[in-house]
DNA sequence: TTTGGATAGTTGCACAAACAACTATATGCC
DNA sequence: GGCATATAGTTGTTTGTGCAACTATCCAAA
């Protein structure tokens, strides 16, 4: 038995994600209270075209781990917020190409600034080399099944 | 700046939760191969019911870390599924008692099975002693944030 | 004993996820 | 060119979540 670590009552949470439950809702409510009208996995979406706009729908569902139909609804709705609008590739007609507009590009600084917030806050107490330990568990995890 | 651990980049994945994410696929994919016919977060509440059962509402909520309109309809849709049945309290008549049916009690020992089986493929080539550090680390987020 | 506040649970609404079925376009092979 | 197949995206359905508003019951203090 290799990896029998998980007796009874200790597997729950890992399979619940009650920690990054608790870090999502967290920073929903510093969203709701900054008055940005946002959900976390429009945030989600967001994160990715802030570091390169104009991909499709398909490249957001690689990047953010969703299937299409998710994905087309995000989209749906963050075009009804104005904060992303959908443009017909010329080379390939079946391809959406999502770039921001004006008022997305101005809350990258807010809300990642939010984002650290909360993690700080989520982190207080722990030590560096076990956050670093934590995170390269979890990436191996995700490895193993995806 | 204590925990600036996070640079840009990193955070995504401990906001959405990737891993629990997969590992919670994985799951749901290994209960419907089996033809279980329940959701992840339906044997949630089973899970703490097979623990002890009779509880409130209520106090499924502390468990499963969910609010009451979530619990209300999980309870539900347990009970159409006749996995549960809710019994009213006879000290105080507010309170609802859940209880397992023959049906649901002839599931734990399955679903732990699968459950089991999921964790050791996630947590495969994953030392013992870093999933220590990791749970503790997770647990930690938990209590910083509730 | 009445009244006000707390607690348990339900309902309505908006948003999101997973799955299946669908449309439209592209591509490769004959 | 024409057809089979793959790919990009959409739509419908069921399930779950978070919030606000609501009902019912309990309890404690005037």
């Amino acid at each position: 038995m290799p990896n029998n670590q998980f007796k009874k009552g200790e597997l729950y949470s890992f399979i619940t994600g009650k920690a990054s439950t608790a870090i999502a809702r967290r920073l929903q409510k510093k969203f709701n209270t900054a008055g940005l009208n946002i959900t976390i996995e429009q945030w989600s979406v967001l994160y990715h075209l802030w570091k390169q706009e104009g991909i499709s729908q398909q490249e957001l569902c690689n990047a953010t781990f969703r299937d299409k139909p998710s994905i087309t609804r995000l989209v749906d709705n963050l075009e009804k917020l104005n904060l992303v609008k959908r443009v017909a590739s010329e080379n390939d007609r079946r391809i959406n190409l999502i770039f921001l507009t004006k008022q997305s590009q101005k809350l990258q600084e807010e809300t990642m600034a939010l984002a650290d917030e909360t993690l700080n806050e989520a982190l207080e107490t722990v030590p560096t080399d076990k956050v670093d330990i934590c995170k390269e568990v979890l990436q191996i995890v995700y490895d193993n099944l995806k």
